[in-house]
DNA sequence: TTCGCTGTAACTATTGACATTACATCGAAG
DNA sequence: CTTCGATGTAATGTCAATAGTTACAGCGAA
């Protein structure tokens, strides 16, 4: 399985609300254009980045803004306001092991840790990246087309 | 999304194998019952293992073994095997960007390189634990169980 | 008070995981 | 050379999550 795609949608929402935020009212409706999806999908993710904290929507008016600088959200920030995985656990254990195996019993012991240090190593390195770094590098490559 | 269990399930079953291999016959039947999943459901995880190599699975009379030492097969060994996730891809990428906006026509550029940054820090942490790793604090954890 | 937009419920389609039954086929042992 | 236990695999079903869509109540500013 992979991860939702809610979470690409969502980083995409942000380089959308940077990038255009002087030129035009970031709406749900002009975000689901760029992103080409349903715009109840954008106010879906909208309403869980905005419980997070991450931005701010205007009812009534409309509109979309980041609620702190790009530099200090990372994507493990976004990652884990979109819920992109139950319960935080990256692994989906199966479910009951015969305990009256003994490897049934004991395997939670071998295994827990690794798994645990492997989600470890993939969340720190969402951690090192921003969403400035993403906004950044799209921006240029946007300039770049234009020159 | 989770990671699908079939990849705790291989691992599962290697400690099996290994656990028993000089007590009983490694039938699928046998795993399952350590497991607590349908026979059927292992003997598709076998087929996966066998195809990537990583066991030898004995038509008519039965039975499993590791094709290699343990110590040489890893976690990425068996992810991969179990094709835990789809075309290699663990993100999802929404599927259809809008070409005709600048955000949605380039924000492949800026994001794919993260990603695939942050799925190679999760493959090399995989890459870094061996089945001889999970089987022998499992195997430990028994012994002290019995003591 | 109107109007555009958000917030959200309700319903549907699709997909993948996992379960289960059934059976053809294989390989060794008697 | 037949029997028997086990594998290989197709077919089918259930369930949960993703994602799409319609519909509409409620908000806030002009």
């Amino acid at each position: 399985m992979q991860i939702s795609s809610r979470f690409t949608i969502a980083i995409h929402i942000f380089a959308c609300v940077d990038t255009f935020k002087d030129q035009f009212k970031l709406t749900s409706d002009f975000i689901a254009g760029s992103v080409n999806v349903n715009p109840v999908i954008i106010r879906k993710i909208l309403q869980q980045l905005k419980a997070a904290g991450l931005v701010t929507v205007a009812r009534g008016t409309g509109g979309v803004e980041a609620a702190r600088p790009l530099e200090t959200i990372t994507l493990l920030d976004v990652f884990r306001a979109v819920d992109s995985i139950e319960d935080g656990q990256l692994f989906h254990f199966h479910e009951n092991p015969n305990s009256a195996c003994p490897v049934g019993r004991n395997i939670h012991y071998g295994l827990d840790d690794k798994l645990q240090s492997i989600q470890l190593a993939m969340e720190n390195s969402m951690q090192g990246i921003t969403l400035a770094d993403v906004v950044r590098d799209t921006q240029r490559r946007i300039a770049n087309e234009e020159a």
